[in-house]
RNA sequence: GCGAGAGUGGCGGAAUUGGUAGACGCGCUAGACUUAGGAUCUAGUAUCUUAGGAUGUGGGGGUUCGAGUCCCCCCUUUCGUACCA
């Protein structure tokens, strides 16, 4: 049997008496940083999640080690928010505590992982050594007008009782964290204005190897949109109203504008005998949530103000309505309507009667055919005067132009993205570094008090609508950096999506005192080569980190332009079809497997399970395969003990001088190093491990093979074990007769391009494309040869006979096919 | 609604440019060893079959000598998104 307790547990002791995993930080030569997202420490430990984060992730940085790379791996603990204030709620046990006591627990079972983290990297996001950086950056931000105050609505979570940034609203309004539904508040808030970075944050899109899902999904995120921004007179009054389209081609058939109930037009535009109902109708608006009004489904409602707007291409009067279909947060908050080519102005426009003009023809239809839907493509212009006949893109520019021209447009550029509102009115978290005095208004703390200090006494926790912070006279009360009269401190935190924008760099020296980080260090290390975190950070952390990077770069603390160079996500493993959760008991305990078959066996299971960016559904029963592999190859290697003290293998051999055994022994080693090297360099992990264990099975005859082919392929099977089971790789290589740690001293063998060239193929011989028969010849077998043997088959024989040949295809090496009628 | 991905044996899953579908593993069947086997080893294992073959990668069409792979339509499912003008 295989005593993995005994063995898991000395090559720990050995990897870290040795510091085999301290990263030489300073060198610039072969580096590769391998990160995945730090922990957030609930009070969950770590679960089968993080193992399936961690676990490959590792062996892939293990693989890179071995390959003579030097990797930087490490790890470190994302120790602020809101499940350890609320345990703190609940318990009375201060945050602080419970986080650390969760951090040592956490260590140590990752430690049981047998990962190579670089400890020394460790670090703690709650720790003032670490805010306080955060505080500087937010000094930073907003000494180039980067981080503003303003009052707005803002989503709030009434259970988490704090606001919430946009992206961490979900799709259905409630809150990303704990559920609740989100309301609207009106709050002043701090933003960290993101959308400044709007179009790097697209363009660089196009230079980081990530899936293209999460880019695609950032795009989104952004949404820029590219269009003219125009202005409609009003009848009878001075003021204008400005509308925002991409479609100025279908200016033309405008047959009314839209405004969004706060808009502040409306009262002007709005007439004595409409004014009742258009009061009622915003009114009635107000009181929906904010569910119910972006809903699609919701048929649209909305009412005339009984004012008029003039198109300024053609002088037409049309009514101006306010209805909840538009947004007051997107582009001017007013829209001109084209029924016939969009979709909600069509809908709005046959529900209340409002003519519907086609002023784009699609082509090959009827010009005068009524329209059953919206046409949104593009086409000829009609019903457009001097613009008739233009395509649609042609129009556009057209149109836009003449706007310009007579002063009544311009072209414009919207994006989607809001500023991120980075305000929490939370305890745990980084204070924001702001005074506000009666005489100077908001002043920044001076970046020598840095950092402000999260006071640990005296905190009341409980939420009620406003910060704990608010509650601790002696954090608030101080002086103005100004002018001395007393001043009081912003009570609320920062997000914690901002201590996590930045932390891959503070691990490059988390004592770093003189700095936000050692920016040689991060010239060394940046971008980050390889990341690997879950795919439900696509559009928060991941975008945020770009902004923060692009802006410390801009500030000349780092040259690189991306955080990440290349990112993957592991799946997610389920638990009967269901995502694993404490609130449901469906959680899968990884110790219980740690302790039955050693975290290597687990480890490998893991990433045999399937594709790694899959994920799947948790099931044990297959770990068995893998345990009785990991048992085979331990027997396999004690059989042939100390084998590299008796005998030393060639780099390569000539395939001559070998027997049909060792030829093929040969040949099957090397074939596994290339696909194990390609795959594992894919995180393709469970073909990777395949690949191992078919090579388990070539070996059944190794004995039959002279000593020093035996070495070779043991030598090189122990080394490509390391990385995906490292104790027993470790093992394996000792057990061969080895001294020295095979990651302390890298050791990897590249394959032999000769022993991939075979020296027969197998032909397949079809008759109309199916199969009839295999031959094997020797490679390179000429055509005319390949034709009689495949004539020559009783089988190709029996499905030819008495058929006309059509034609005859030959592949070489590969396929001989006949065609027969 | 829209956008992106996925659908292959009893199960997890493999499969260069279109060229032997089902690698590897689980499970199952039979045998060997054994006091015993839920240990280990060996062999087999897509389905149907009149034993010649036929069928087979969600369904239906198509391109091709040949399609899991390419094209069109549809179904199911996962993720994202929710009137962004």
């Amino acid at each position: 049997m295989y005593p993995f307790e005994e063995i898991e547990k000395k090559w720990r002791e050995i990897w870290e008496a040795r510091n085999v995993y301290k990263t030489d930080l300073e060198s610039n030569k072969d580096n590769v940083y391998a990160l995945v997202m730090f922990i957030y420490p609930s009070g969950a430990k770590l679960h089968i999640g993080h193992w399936y984060n961690y676990g490959p992730t590792d062996s892939w940085a293990r693989f890179q080690k071995i390959k003579g790379k030097n990797v930087f791996e490490p790890i470190g603990y994302d120790a602020f928010g809101l499940p350890a204030e609320n345990y703190a709620i609940k318990t009375g046990i201060h945050p602080y505590e419970s986080t650390n006591t969760n951090i040592e627990d956490i260590r140590v079972q990752l430690k049981e992982m047998g990962c190579m983290y670089d400890w020394n990297s460790e670090l703690k996001t709650c720790e003032p050594k670490y805010y306080k950086w955060n505080q500087w950056l937010f000094v930073q931000l907003y000494k180039k007008g980067l981080a503003y105050r303003k009052n707005a609505p803002v989503n709030w979570c009434p259970s988490c009782q704090t606001v919430l940034a946009n992206e961490q609203v979900l799709a259905d309004g409630t809150c990303e964290r704990c559920g609740s539904e989100v309301t609207q508040k009106d709050l002043t808030q701090w933003f960290f204005k993101i959308t400044e970075y709007a179009e790097e944050l697209l363009a660089g899109l196009d230079k980081i190897d990530w899936p293209e899902r999460t880019k695609l999904m950032q795009k989104n995120w952004i949404g820029k949109s590219v269009g003219t921004e125009l202005e409609f007179d009003i009848d009878g009054s001075d003021q204008k109203i400005r509308v925002f389209t991409t479609r100025p081609d279908t200016l033309f058939g405008v047959t009314y504008v839209v405004l969004a109930p706060e808009s502040k037009l409306i009262d002007s535009v709005t007439t004595e005998e409409n004014r009742v109902k258009v009061t009622e109708y915003i009114n009635s608006v107000k009181s929906l949530t904010e569910i119910e009004r972006t809903s699609t489904v919701k048929e649209k409602t909305g009412v005339p103000t009984g004012g008029f707007a003039v198109n300024p291409v053609n002088g037409e009067k049309i009514p101006i309505w306010v209805a909840d279909y538009v947004l007051s947060t997107y582009g001017t908050g007013c829209v001109m309507a084209v029924p016939g080519h969009d979709e909600r102005d069509f809908e709005f426009a046959k529900r209340f009667d409002l003519p519907i003009r086609k002023v784009i023809l699609e082509a090959g239809k009827d010009a005068d055919a009524l329209l059953e839907e919206a046409y949104t493509g593009t086409g000829k212009m009609i019903n457009s005067e001097s613009f008739n006949g233009l395509d649609s893109a042609e129009g556009k520019s057209k149109i836009t132009d003449r706007l310009i021209n007579e002063n009544k447009g311009e072209r414009k550029i919207n994006f989607r993205l809001r500023d991120w509102l980075i305000s929490r009115q939370r305890y745990w978290g980084t204070p924001i570094p702001v005074i506000y005095c009666e005489d100077c208004g908001e002043v920044l703390v001076p970046e020598e008090h840095l950092p402000v200090k999260l006071p640990t006494e005296n905190i009341d926790f409980k939420p009620d609508g406003g910060s704990p912070l608010a509650r601790n006279e002696e954090f608030v009360n101080t002086t103005c950096p100004n002018c001395n009269k007393p001043a009081k401190r912003d009570v609320d935190t920062m997000d914690t999506f901002v201590d996590s924008s930045w932390y891959y760099l503070r691990y490059l020296n988390p004592k770093f005192s003189e700095g936000m980080f050692d920016s040689k260090l991060a010239n060394n290390w940046s971008p980050v080569n390889q990341y690997v975190g879950g795919a439900e950070h696509a559009v928060m952390h991941l975008l945020y980190s770009r902004f923060v990077h692009k802006f410390i770069r801009d500030l000349g603390l780092v040259n690189s332009d991306e955080p990440f160079a290349k990112l993957i996500h592991q799946g997610t493993i389920t638990n009967q079809g269901a995502k694993m959760s404490k609130s449901k008991g469906n959680v899968v305990n990884p110790n219980d497997f740690i302790s039955k078959y050693g975290s290597d066996v687990f480890r490998m299971y893991l990433m045999f399970m399937g594709p790694y960016d899959e994920g799947g559904d948790w099931n044990s029963s297959g770990i068995v395969g893998v345990e009785r592999f990991v048992q085979r190859v331990f027997t396999l290697f004690s059989y042939f003990k100390n084998l590299a003290k008796e005998t030393n293998s060639e780099e390569k051999y000539e395939l001559e001088i070998l027997s049909e055994v060792e030829k093929s022994v040969y040949r099957k080693v090397n074939q596994t190093v290339l696909k194990y090297e390609t795959e594992l360099d894919n995180f393709r992990f469970n073909v990777a491990v395949a690949s191992l264990m078919e090579l388990i099975n070539e070996l059944k005859n190794l004995n039959e093979c002279r000593k020093d082919i035996q070495l070779y392929a043991l030598e090189r099977f122990a080394v490509m074990l390391a990385p995906i089971g490292p104790h027993l790789g470790e093992e394996m290589w000792e057990i061969l007769g080895n001294e020295l740690s095979i990651f302390e001293n890298p050791v990897w063998f590249t394959h032999d391009e000769a022993a991939l060239e075979v020296d027969s193929v197998t032909i397949i011989l079809q008759v109309n494309g199916k199969l009839r028969g295999k031959i094997d010849l020797p490679i390179d077998t000429d055509e005319q040869l390949v034709k009689n043997a495949t004539w020559e088959d009783e089988k190709v024989k029996s499905h030819t006979e008495g058929k006309t040949v059509v034609k005859e295809i030959y592949v070489k090496n590969k396929i001989y096919n006949i065609v027969v009628r």
